[in-house]
DNA sequence: ATGCTATCGCAACTTCATGTTGCTTAAGAC
DNA sequence: GTCTTAAGCAACATGAAGTTGCGATAGCAT
């Protein structure tokens, strides 16, 4: 994600680095607290020990903030590359499940899931955070390809989709958990799908 | 969806249905011009011809308010049964690809996905409201299998998770309009995983 | 038609959060 | 040590939410 974060002649290290810290943290543990409705600057600032100002000085909106607070916070795993496609599989969609069952995950998905829809700016920066959880996953599937447990050419993005969106569709319909049984049994869907050819580009 | 709206020793007809008519009416254009985070009670009331103080005596909070327009709104069209499952399944699919498409349904998309999320009490509208876009289609599936299209023992939430979601999910990951190329694509995976029995009840 | 009562209009008000500005103080780069 | 940048502080302005009291009016009942 895009961060516009002022920085022109910024001081990099020392008082900087660590209020700039400090706020991200503070942004991440209001937001488990309060949830993404019930986000105030004042508290964010308070929290983290510095002044409702300095936070608007850095960061021109709010969502400026969350963007990098939420980057931050998410640093990347690597995709496990098992040797086996079903195992890689399974991994992506637990690693999504853990996500979306977590309580920072309900909000930060909440956040996400609507960024785009509601303002035009954060479009650009939620469709470049998806794309590159495709992106990451292109070695392991090609490692399948190579070792013809997949067709040569399936498609990384939908077979992702195929993975993900279920997951996705599950949190927001129902609310509840969603169930190692749910990501089994998206992933048998998905391998299913690609073998017979129905994820592959056109 | 559930409605909190004041009812007790109500009129029901003239004047107060007119208001509300124009209430629900108003909530539904100042969504389409600014938006779910630009809507303002002031602005709906403006609209409306009715001053705020009226809208706030109606409806105790603005998610109310929200969930009754938009359940006016939707307005149930049958599910089509055209003695084809995958005629229907098209349908079906079109169906929520216009909805996400159009302007309004953005910004409904952007409110139901989240509702569940940010506010406890509206879990339960949001769980009832998919909840019934199942129950729907339960006699189109029916139909299905008689023809013995589809197993017997198929499983309709899933049925209809497999279908819905992806597009839902490309909404929100990219933003781009929903083509006719996904619908089409997602009712072949459906039709397949289904025959595969990979849909059935456990 | 005439009165009763729910409902609406109106205006003033409180509260709360956003976001800004001018000035002062302290930290750290050199 | 000095000089620049960033942070602290306090006082604003703005805008929307939500409330209250009272007077006006429309619809329902008899």
């Amino acid at each position: 994600m895009s961060s516009r974060q002022i920085t022109r002649g910024m001081r990099t290290g020392g008082r900087s680095a660590r209020v700039r810290e400090a706020i991200l943290a503070a942004t991440f543990d209001e937001l488990l607290d309060h949830g993404y409705a019930g986000l105030r600057v004042d508290a964010v600032a308070a929290r983290a020990g510095v002044n409702k100002t300095t936070v608007y000085r850095r960061w021109p909106t709010l969502e400026d903030l969350l963007v990098d607070a939420l980057t931050t916070w998410s640093h990347d795993v690597p995709v496990p590359d098992t040797g086996n496609i079903e195992t890689d599989l399974l991994a992506i969609g637990r690693e999504l499940r853990d996500l979306l069952n977590g309580g920072v995950g309900r909000q930060v998905a909440a956040l996400v899931l609507t960024a785009g829809l509601r303002k035009a700016e954060l479009r650009e920066a939620t469709r470049r955070y998806f794309a590159h959880q495709v992106t990451r996953a292109v070695p392991t599937v090609n490692g399948a390809i190579d070792r013809g447990e997949l067709p040569p050419d399936v498609d990384v993005e939908a077979l992702l989709t195929s993975v993900r969106a279920p997951l996705f569709y599950r949190m927001v319909t129902t609310g509840d958990p969603i169930d190692d049984a749910l990501v089994e049994h998206t992933v048998q869907v998905t391998l299913a799908s690609a073998r017979a050819g129905l994820l592959s580009t056109v």
